[in-house]
DNA sequence: CATGCTTCTGTGAGCGTTCACAGTAGAGAA
DNA sequence: TTCTCTACTGTGAACGCTCACAGAAGCATG
């Protein structure tokens, strides 16, 4: 019942110690603290060294009561569960954004809304404002908590196109069509002609523009848009094995394949495997997004980068921005092909 | 500059404002918020309606500064980010942790410390008491962050069985040497008697009991141990790759391998691969967590089932309960057996 | 010398809770 | 009646910080 803790802790120092320590008073030491204007430097160092010999560190309960800011932002996942296990990409934008807010000093609240339930209970958490931002990744747009949190004021930035068109949408993407005409560009000066595609989900800007690259170049080139080569998958392993297996029966001559993310790539390799061809020679197989799933596969798949690093970085200066009352903006990041042995 | 955001949030009701609706105290609906002993039927439910009327959610920054708890928890991973990428295993207990703690309205700081400066920097906020307690996820024991953790008081449950004896450490594991029994006696019953093993590391318990189950179900069987047949890796996939290498090397004549996790399993078959021999015909693997690299394995994996969902909510219940005044407590969960392909 | 401006500092108030305490009312016992 | 006990309720004081304001000191300007 009483707090006799194992290690028991002490209650820490006070702003008013640290004032004490120095010589000099509480709002001394916060402008210190904040930024530092209109403090001498002798206060400054004063402070400084007060705060160095009592340990202080700031108690956030009781800035973010006056502020009435949290200091924290949350980190929402509207994907099902099985996603987030299987796709390492998740994990590379999540390290990035946690990284890149710990150099402002702002921890991140992970949220995952993968049932209704969830989502409601999330909802009600950020709008009640314990949050100050978000960073949403889904890969379904048009997202309906993304609206109710607009709606409600709440800062947000989504990873990928969302669908709605709409300028109050801050998102940052890759060049998702640009890529995508690197990698058939690619396929054809292989020599390659009868180029299959999985494409990712037909609902969302990402997979409509890899799809759309798809298309251009092959029109460029002079080279029939054959409706038998293209089938699309939901960015799973799974999916991109039985779409690619239908591709296998719709079109048996097909030399080379486009699939619009490594993780569906990674079952493409399967179902090629299982109906005996080889890759690279039979078949030219590339992924997109240059995950870790990438260089896992044999043979390695040669991929479209997505500049995952510089992704989440921008999240995360947009979200800061908007935070601080600039209007949502866009961010495209250019895209890289990277050769490896699938082709 | 000044706080004219879109959409423009509104200032949120207060308690005060739900006393004033209700027709009674601060204290009084202070006390229907938390539990609700010693409060009429009558001023309970005028509370609840007027709660359900203003859409009030109580400030948690208020209630901190006065309680002394953050109510929010942290999960700290000290593992390098590579491996966090890679591992699926992360993904499954974040997860589980994140929902376990969101059943009570605890959300979760994600907290990664791949580097000596984030550390260092996580340290101190975590000693700063901006978290009641912290979650750790190390695959490397003996971990210097966490003593110092606790030295500083924090409460703390360990994923997998800590180094340092000490009944003062919580930690949640699965029991390692039964499951690694189950799997060695599971291979001697195919009738295989060269059996190899790639431990996990042995500076930690949980690298140590995999391979002293294997050592004793062979013994137990009268078959002889062969140190040749035994190399130790970090669980990454490369060091199952590298060190089943090491083992055809030094024992062509092995028929089987015991692989202590998925993830080194799958650089096992890779090996094997290469090396001509075929899975399970010529040499039969086994692997130990049955992560989603379990079942995405060529051929699947047979493998020892770790009870993840279980892990987490256990550490999270362990956790909890140490922050409630509780001593630390250690929790050993049973393995099961999956049998799949490779075998 | 007064006035204004800039730079710096201290002080009181208040953010929205919970907690301790002081009640009040009603029931039962002496 | 009077006292005690239980069930319930209201109130002031914190918690540790920031913010707005008031003022002091120094310096240049009128």
């Amino acid at each position: 019942m009483t707090m006799s803790n194992t290690g028991g802790r002490r209650k820490p120092p006070t702003i008013h110690d640290v004032a004490r320590e120095a010589g000099v008073s509480r709002g001394t030491v916060s402008r210190v603290l904040n930024g530092g204007h209109y403090v001498s430097p002798t206060a400054q160092e004063a402070v400084n060294a007060a705060i160095r010999k009592t340990g202080y560190v700031v108690n956030r309960h009781a800035r973010s009561l006056i502020t009435g800011r949290s200091d924290s932002i949350g980190f929402l996942l509207t994907e099902p569960q099985e996603r987030f296990f299987e796709d390492p990409n998740f994990n590379v934008l999540l390290s990035g954004c946690t990284q890149a807010l710990a150099a402002h000093d702002i921890p991140l609240l992970l949220m995952l809304a993968g049932t209704p339930d969830e989502r409601r209970r999330i909802t009600r958490y950020i709008t009640a404002g314990h949050v100050d931002g978000v960073l949403l990744v889904s890969s379904h747009s048009g997202d309906p908590v993304a609206d109710e949190l607009r709606e409600a004021g709440v800062p947000l930035v989504q990873c990928g196109k969302p669908m709605g068109l709409g300028s109050k949408v801050s998102y940052v993407a890759a060049d998702d069509r640009d890529g995508a005409r690197d990698m058939v560009r690619h396929l054809l000066s292989l020599g390659r002609r009868r180029i299959g595609v999985v494409s990712g989900p037909l609902d969302t800007p990402g997979g409509v523009d890899r799809l759309a690259g798809y298309k251009e170049v092959l029109t460029e080139a002079g080279v029939e848009i054959d409706e038998r080569l293209i089938v699309s998958g939901d960015y799973s392993r799974a999916s991109g094995e039985a779409g690619t297996e239908r591709l296998l029966a719709q079109a048996p001559d097909m030399d080379a394949l486009f699939v619009a993310s490594d993780l569906m790539a990674q079952g493409a390799l399967t179902a090629l495997h299982r109906s005996g061809r080889r890759v690279p020679e039979d078949v030219s197989v590339g992924g997109f997004d240059d995950s870790s799933a990438a260089t896992e596969a044999t043979p390695a798949l040669t991929t479209v980068r997505q500049p995952y690093d510089r992704i989440s970085a921008e999240m995360v200066r947009l979200l800061l921005a908007q935070i601080g009352g600039e209007d949502p903006a866009a961010v495209i990041l250019p895209t890289e092909l990277v050769k490896r042995e699938s082709t």
